[in-house]
DNA sequence: CTGCCACTTCAAGTCCAGTTGAGGTCAAGG
DNA sequence: CCTTGACCTCAACTGGACTTGAAGTGGCAG
């Protein structure tokens, strides 16, 4: 297969050139060359891009997910790590549903004011003990942009 | 009751005073007097706290959340808001649950690399088409601190 | 009455993951 | 040959959510 270049490797995976270079800066990809100024890559970079992604999603900041990766530049997981980071996930998981099935009773309810209504009050205690109490340092910064273009007002 | 001091206030919730600061600059919390220098917070805000770790766990940001409090202080929430952050969330939980079955997988499948292990490129392909042509801007930081360090009850 | 010290303010700093801008280069098309 | 424009570098900036540090204050135990 033909290398890419920059622009090629945007276009196939959806990651702006910025960041590509962002992440070539950080190690997490390697350019093959160079094309002039361009950097060439590696078809291989696009499989390299999913399990970043993969890794993002997870929930490990791109330091770990560096470090996932042998110095030849194959993956070289700590199954441990991962073990750890399933069960944590499970357990966001399992927040996250109680929290959408809350949500979408909150939606539906007729209660005047949510506070008063009993099943949004169960929600509540259930997450005075779940979220409260943990969170100190776990934003889970859901940038989830349903309407990517929407936000102009 | 009682009106409690920020550091009661703390200890209650496990939020930080710094943080119980920030967030009545921001307008998310208000206090109710000073004795002294001190801030007085009516017990209320406990459960104001909550819905706040609420929102943020549904991926709200701060001014979002702030937006969902009526001038009085109750909550005044909009549904169509709700219903959508559901169906965002439901998304994630979806994504997240491949994840973590993937990553189950991984942590267990004897294969010498992952990337010759037909689970783990199955869920490549299927992250492939879900999460990298996707994310721009969605890092879901899930800085879930496994041991948050058991702060006192 | 005095001193302690947990609180106060305000500004600045931190972290993560990028993005943006100014100024520069060079392969290719006309 | 010359222009074009997509790429290059490097530094600085962004945003969200806090945290930290310096300097000040005041309620309360002794």
């Amino acid at each position: 297969m033909k290398d890419l270049d920059i622009a090629e490797v945007a276009g196939r995976s959806g990651v702006p050139a910025s960041t590509l270079r962002f992440y070539e800066e950080k190690g997490l990809i390697a350019s093959i060359g160079r094309r002039g100024l361009r950097r060439l890559f590696d078809p291989g970079v696009l499989e390299r891009l999913t399990l970043i992604a993969l890794g993002r999603t997870a929930g490990f900041t791109l330091e770990e997910i560096a470090a996932m990766f042998a110095p030849d530049g194959r993956p070289r997981i700590d199954r441990k790590k991962l073990a750890t980071r399933a069960e944590a996930l499970d357990k966001t998981i399992r927040d996250m549903s109680a929290l959408r099935d809350g949500l979408r009773h909150a939606a539906a309810c007729p209660a005047p004011s949510h506070l008063e209504c009993p099943s949004f009050r169960r929600l509540l205690r259930a997450a005075a003990v779940g979220i409260i109490r943990a969170p100190r340092k776990m934003p889970t910064r859901q940038r989830l942009r349903i309407h990517p273009a929407a936000s102009r007002s």
